[in-house]
RNA sequence: UGGCCGAUGGUGUAAUGGUAGCACAACAGGUUCUGGCCCUGUUAGUCAAGGUUCGAGUCCUUGUCGGCCAGCCA
């Protein structure tokens, strides 16, 4: 009953629930786009506040302005929820309530409290008033109630075009709260609705649309982010007016991630100057985006609840983000090799020919993961950053004369380096001690470093894409997207070798590969021929940050 | 120059008039067949000034700073 760590709007339920309060909540996306992380943070508020008070949370499709909405949005939305592992108790639509809307409004003009405007969208801006001035009445705001319902039941029927006139709230002109200065309740707009096809002209604006339909549904708690504050009177007002059950609305600020950007505006510009690949670029903070990256919905949901709920307009460090992933990561995902920059290994005191298959474990958090066999041959791969000529202090990997763990396997020692002409790094020439084999020595002695490798000639070649944060800035704030979005976001690596079994990994399955990151089999590319893994996140490297 | 809302270490948050705590980040160390995980430690905070009170991060006043609002978007 008592949900997790009270943050104020769980106190308040907790206090409503305990005098008998029912706890049901929405979730109101607009079709008209793609969910992201910060709607992730909604999403956790509305169900997870309905889920620990035993009550219920609806997926309402909020479609009350049909120039921009599809059902493809519907349907991705609907697959992003469910992805992230909630359930919603009914699925509807704003636009099934557009009749009783209608008939809402015919009550309010009934009452004197509502009529029709003729004024152009120009002319109503200017009679609004500023901040600091009160605005002018409507010349039509007196007009009688006979009149208005006439005016307005033609509206309906398609007599007036576009924008020639609206049904406005009669409220006040003067209110210091610019929303109360008779807001438009429905406008004329003669676009095709997605659902209700070429049934309406007219169409219910947010303020008037919104309460009324969180009070169709009964919902006890409307749950929305901070720009609705200053709604909330006008919320109220409707509700009251018509004297129909009535929603508490508590709002709370949205997400601000540092590093990338949130609105579905700037996304968009991504998607369209083709700064991304799509909406579900694994760089894009869209959950689709997420998803494809390697994202599971409990590093998210994790997330969601690390960050808590306040009203105080925050930028969330993306640090904050990546460790509830290798929290969740670090649990779940099944270890391999792969080598993302490869060098050749000759072991010259190896069989040629031979192989032998070495156990490894699966997932050193998860006994229950259990083992597999690697293959062991002659000629191997390591990752070229493994070795250098003459380190530095405390490099504890390969050089020349120096001795390192292979992981799983053997102990080597480097002979030699074999270079081309121009000195570039062809081979290293090693041994290896076979007094080592599974990777401890008979005589007790201790090696500092163990790498990662992979069999030459059993390993398959693939393809790694390599993922950073979008942006350079913290709070990328310009419009400049070409200049901000950070060059190497995203680094195509061709050529990588991968322990035998990732190619027949199935697209978006999770691995660590050992001492690099995690990964995941890409979900629109990767095949058993043509393997293409992303990274997700790199592992904590704190050798990289000593080095500068 | 109107109204509403907000302000706690670098970041995100807790403390509901009674010892300012947690997490991330950073730094130092321990452990280790992943320079991962894990463990230990360090640095660092109540926007300001008044007031109420035995006692204020919390209540009051004023100020400062920040967010939102002048769509027939949501």
């Amino acid at each position: 009953m008592v949900g997790q760590a009270g943050d104020f709007i769980r106190d308040i339920v907790a206090a409503e629930a305990a005098a008998g309060k029912v706890v049901r909540t929405r979730f109101p996306p607009e079709p008209n786009g793609y969910l992201h992380i910060g709607h992730a943070k909604a999403i956790c508020i509305d169900f997870g506040i309905a889920e620990e008070f035993g009550g219920s949370c609806n997926l309402r499709m909020d479609d009350t302005n049909p120039s921009k909405e599809s059902m493809d949005y519907v349907e991705g939305i609907k697959r992003d929820i469910a992805w992230l592992g909630f359930k919603w108790d009914k699925l509807c639509f704003a636009s099934d309530y557009f009749e009783q809307m209608y008939d809402y409004a015919v009550k309010l003009v009934g009452m004197g409290l509502a009529y029709v405007c003729e004024l152009s969208s120009e002319d109503v801006r200017v009679s609004r008033g500023t901040l600091t001035e009160a605005g002018r009445g409507s010349p039509f705001r007196d007009r009688p109630v006979q009149e208005n319902l006439e005016l307005f039941k033609r509206m309906r029927g398609g007599e007036f075009p576009d924008g020639s006139m609206t049904l406005r709230a009669k409220i006040d002109m003067a209110s210091p709260n610019l929303n109360l200065r008779d807001p438009v309740m429905y406008r004329i707009l003669r676009v095709g609705h997605y659902r209700a096809k070429d049934k309406w002209c007219i169409y219910p604006s947010y303020d008037w649309a919104h309460g009324l339909e969180d009070s169709i549904e009964g919902i006890t708690f409307s749950l929305c982010d901070l720009d609705f504050e200053n709604h909330r009177p006008l919320y109220d007002w409707f509700l009251d007016k018509l004297e129909i059950h009535h929603p508490r609305q508590i709002e709370f600020a949205r997400l601000n991630l540092s590093h990338t950007v949130m609105s579905k505006r700037k996304l968009m510009t991504l998607v369209e100057k083709r700064l991304v690949s799509g909406w579900d670029d694994p760089r894009m903070p869209t959950i689709c985006g997420l998803r494809r990256r390697g994202f599971s919905p409990g590093a998210i949901r994790r997330f969601c609840s690390t960050i808590g709920v306040t009203k105080f307009n925050s930028l969330t460090d993306c640090a904050l983000l990546d460790h509830c992933l290798r929290e969740d990561l670090n649990k779940t995902a099944t270890r391999a090799m792969a080598i993302i920059d490869p060098v050749k290994v000759v072991i010259e005191n190896y069989p040629e020919g031979s192989t032998e298959m070495l156990e490894a474990v699966n997932n050193p958090e998860d006994p229950a993961a259990g083992t597999r066999k690697i293959p062991f041959s002659r000629e191997l791969y390591i990752e070229s950053g493994d070795f250098m000529d003459s380190p530095p202090p405390k490099f504890f990997r390969l050089s020349p004369g120096r001795e390192v763990r292979l992981r799983y396997a053997y102990f080597i020692k480097c002979l030699r380096a074999v270079r081309d002409d121009s000195g570039n790094l062809v081979e290293l020439r090693c041994s290896y001690d076979p007094e080592t084999r599974g990777g401890n020595a008979a005589d007790g002695r201790k090696v500092k470093g163990t790498i990662h490798w992979v069999s030459a000639a059993h390993s398959a070649v693939g393809e790694v894409r390599l993922y950073d944060r979008l942006f350079l800035e913290e709070k990328p704030d310009s419009e400049d997207y070409e200049r901000l979005v950070n060059p190497e976001s995203e680094k195509i690596l061709l050529g990588c070798r991968l322990e035998p079994s990732l190619p027949q990994a199935k697209p978006g399955a999770v691995f660590q590969f050992e001492r690099l990151g995690y990964f995941c089999a890409d979900l629109k590319t990767h095949s058993p021929e043509k393997p293409v893994f992303n990274r997700t996140v790199p592992l904590r490297e704190s050798w990289a940050k000593n080095r500068k």
